[in-house]
RNA sequence: GGUACCAUAGCUCAGUCGGUAGAGCAAAGGACUGAAAAUCCUUGUGUCCCUGGUUCGAUUCCCGGUGGUACCA
């Protein structure tokens, strides 16, 4: 039986640390769980792990890909597993899992249903209806076209919707029809911890961290990256701030306390997906020697 | 030292012509199946600075105190 040891929990949270320690115990490689530290562009603002880290345990999905590309939950799924089962398990029994995205995690985990790729000219068409009209007329079409999914739609978050109507119409099935909510069978076990610190002592770890990024030239990667803010990649936290700043739209100041808050508030969000996954047993991020024997434990067991 | 003004939610402040109070921000809780660091929803009880007085009743009016700010010495 292999196994894959899922470190996860809220941003600054030292889960990198824990990652690499574990990987240098078990002695196998570790495969990022993040959805912006897989590109390249974007190190600073992401807490790519540094150098001498990604030399000592070699790393996957880390700066990879290009802000420019296209990338979603599925593709990390297909490619994760694809990399477990190809490479890492043919020579590891256990691989470690290192990141706070909640659903790349979660894709991992539990699988998502196949569904096609977007069209994207289906889903600018839908993008500006919703500028131009509102969220309202993308109600009313998705009670046409998936009155099932329209019962359980959060009918606020015209994300979902635009979402649901892309699918809709791209492949003349209703989304509901695709959303089967099966839990995909792995070939591996998994072996889920969360680490989180205090809410407190999260806060000054967030806040501290946010300012050596500042120190250590964010403002510099974000100002080369200022002509491609409009790519989804950049709508993250760190970055659309500062864009604010070089459009005068905020001073530097507030630029960065903003980038603190609506970091404690992503944190706050990864914790509240946490705490409704069953799987995930806690951990002190300092406590290794405690989460090395529950590994072992559930790895003999 | 004198005079004036201020003291209400974690912060900035509003308000109660006397019947124990509400905005913004911060914060907290939640949802989540392909753009997820995204997107969306919900949440405001606090010795109204302290002591005493007037009053059926004081956070509100009055005396005094304490702290702050400004001006005058």
């Amino acid at each position: 039986m292999k196994h894959l040891i899922i470190i996860t929990g809220p941003t600054a949270s030292g889960k990198t640390d824990l990652a690499v320690t574990l990987a240098e115990h078990f002695d196998t490689e570790i495969i990022s769980a993040d959805s912006r530290q897989i590109f390249k562009e974007m190190r600073i603002g992401t807490a790519v792990p540094d150098d001498e880290v990604l030399h000592r345990v070699k790393h996957h999905f880390i700066q990879t890909r290009s802000v420019k590309e296209y990338y979603n939950a599925f593709m990390y799924e297909t490619e994760v597993i694809d990399l477990l089962e190809q490479q890492l398990f043919v020579n590891h029994d256990v691989a470690i899992m290192c990141g706070g995205s909640m659903m790349y995690v979660d894709a991992v985990c539990n699988g998502i249903d196949l569904i096609p790729d977007p069209d994207m000219a289906v889903r600018n068409r839908l993008w500006q209806q919703f500028e131009n009209e509102g969220i309202e007329p993308l109600r009313q079409q998705l009670l046409q076209l998936d009155p099932e999914y329209y019962k359980i739609c959060d009918l606020n978050n015209h994300k979902r919707i635009i979402k649901a109507l892309e699918v809709s119409i791209q492949t003349g099935k209703p989304y509901s029809s695709f959303r089967t909510g099966n839990k995909k069978q792995r070939s591996f076990s998994i072996i889920k911890i969360g680490v989180n610190y205090p809410r407190e002592i999260l806060h000054q770890r967030i806040n501290q961290r946010v300012d050596k990024m500042i120190g250590e030239g964010l403002l510099d990667e974000a100002r080369s990256l200022y002509s491609l803010k409009h790519l989804n990649s950049l709508n993250t936290v760190g970055y659309r701030e500062l864009f604010d700043f070089f459009d005068n739209k905020t001073s530097l100041e507030t630029a960065v306390e903003l980038i603190k808050r609506n970091t404690r508030r992503y944190a706050r969000k990864q914790i509240s997906w946490f705490n409704g996954d069953k799987d995930l047993t806690w951990f002190q991020p300092d406590k290794v020697d405690d989460i090395i024997n529950y590994c072992n434990s559930k790895i003999i067991g």
